[in-house]
DNA sequence: CGTAGGTTTGAGTCGGGTCAAGAAATGTGG
DNA sequence: CCACATTTCTTGACCCGACTCAAACCTACG
């Protein structure tokens, strides 16, 4: 195997690179080839830590970057008008974290660490200028974008539609089959935030959400020791959810 | 009581353009020069008419095109797995409608036309390969897209977080902006929407729309003669969007 | 240990949903 | 242009799910 350029071969052992990453094929499911994939490298900041309760961004401060998700998770929330806190979404590895500020100057959200958790920081200016290059990455940054706006419709679906049962469910088969994607037990899971996060997320009160998992729990449909969840009765759930929804 | 008149004809010297838009600025407040645009005008398709009612675009149907609205107004909705129609967004004129489908094969929405609505038409395929060679537009795109994710971000706080008078007041402003920005009163107008879509998008009962409009009215904030609309009391609806709840 | 934050459980209240029935606007055909 | 049908909007009465308030119980961690 001669290589005519024997690129980055220093750090091809002992560093990680987006092509050997186990999550390449969720946060870049398409097909760029070797050639393209270490353009993206040389611009992505590999293996930033941040702690429990760490911002990865503040909210109206500069968009300089966005974030995929290495291990732990994350949360996003902006802050209303009336000062209190909304959480837009929750992140997990694969995922990617500051779309809702691409093209803008300003961070329309905070994103903040629920554990230990590490990151791929992307600097957007590099990223836009390597998607001049490269349409499959473009199309892909269509896609995610995209997806994200799908979400946030579902969210609201869920929000204006749903009982709290049904929005309770439907977050836990969402985050069932995002585990699922990385391999993980589906049916067996440590939720990765609080229930006061659940609550504010779902648009109920923590009363509320405590309520629901014990109600869930007395019937059988889950088995809840704090954040230790077990999902049961899965399809029981997913029929209560009422299509399962992307959240 | 006037006969039709002769349908246009569509002399290239009297055919619209982007640059000649009086809507330009909102679906493309971005610097082309001259050339730029003219590449873009060959890609749009002009001049399409819907009447109220008819569909743009149907869910889970081949994504295309996405639409400028140039007249009129449009409704997008999503079916949940439930069988129920949700709102998901209204568009009005100088606004981007099918953005939730960007870099996807299907609509993952239906588009309707509110009353009798004109559109320009810009098939995505072309519109993907416009924007690799013109910067600018790339990163309008991706403002585009961002601040449809944010759209959406504010509908989920406002679905959970507020009150029915909190969320139609929020509405009610809403559009005021969006008519201003065209140069047209922020306090008269008239609602291109049924009460009864007004209620499925904010997620209340068209009966409690109904309810919160007399309460507005009884209150002198607002003047409110079926779909004709005067904003009386802007500050006061300004007060009560934000979460003002004097407490 | 002890303290603080997170979680659960109970009691009482209310905003907004449902059901029902008119009133008004809009459409349709003669 | 009018009578009728249909949709849209309004108003009232009643009820329930989820919120608030309050208090006790865990569990993690210095």
């Amino acid at each position: 195997m001669n290589q005519s350029i024997p690129v980055r071969q220093t750090s091809s052992l002992t560093k990680s690179s987006c092509q050997h990453c186990s999550l390449s094929n969720l946060c870049l499911p398409l097909a760029l080839d070797s050639d393209d994939m270490n353009r993206l490298d040389e611009v992505v900041n590999r293996d930033r830590i941040f702690n429990r309760g760490e911002r990865v961004f503040t909210q109206s401060e500069p968009f300089r970057s966005c974030f995929a998700v290495k291990s732990g998770a994350i949360k996003t929330s902006v802050i209303t008008e009336a000062g209190d806190e909304q959480i837009t979404g929750f992140f997990m590895p694969g995922e990617l974290v500051g779309l809702d500020s691409m093209g803008d100057g300003i961070h329309a959200s905070t994103a903040k660490a629920l554990e230990r958790t590490s990151v791929c920081e992307i600097p957007v200016e590099q990223l836009e200028h390597l998607v001049q290059t490269l349409p499959g990455l473009q199309h892909h940054m269509f896609h995610l974008m995209s997806q994200e706006i799908r979400n946030s419709q579902q969210l609201s679906v869920l929000l204006s539609k749903n009982t709290a049962e049904e929005r309770i469910a439907a977050l836990l088969l969402s985050l069932s089959s995002r585990f699922q994607r990385r391999r993980l037990s589906p049916t067996h899971f440590n939720l990765p935030m609080a229930r006061n996060d659940i609550a504010n997320f779902l648009g109920l009160a923590v009363e509320t959400v405590s309520r629901v998992f014990t109600r869930f729990q007395n019937q059988g449909l889950i088995r809840a020791k704090g954040r230790d969840i077990e999902l049961i009765e899965l399809e029981a759930l997913q029929a209560m959810a009422i299509g399962n929804s992307q959240t």
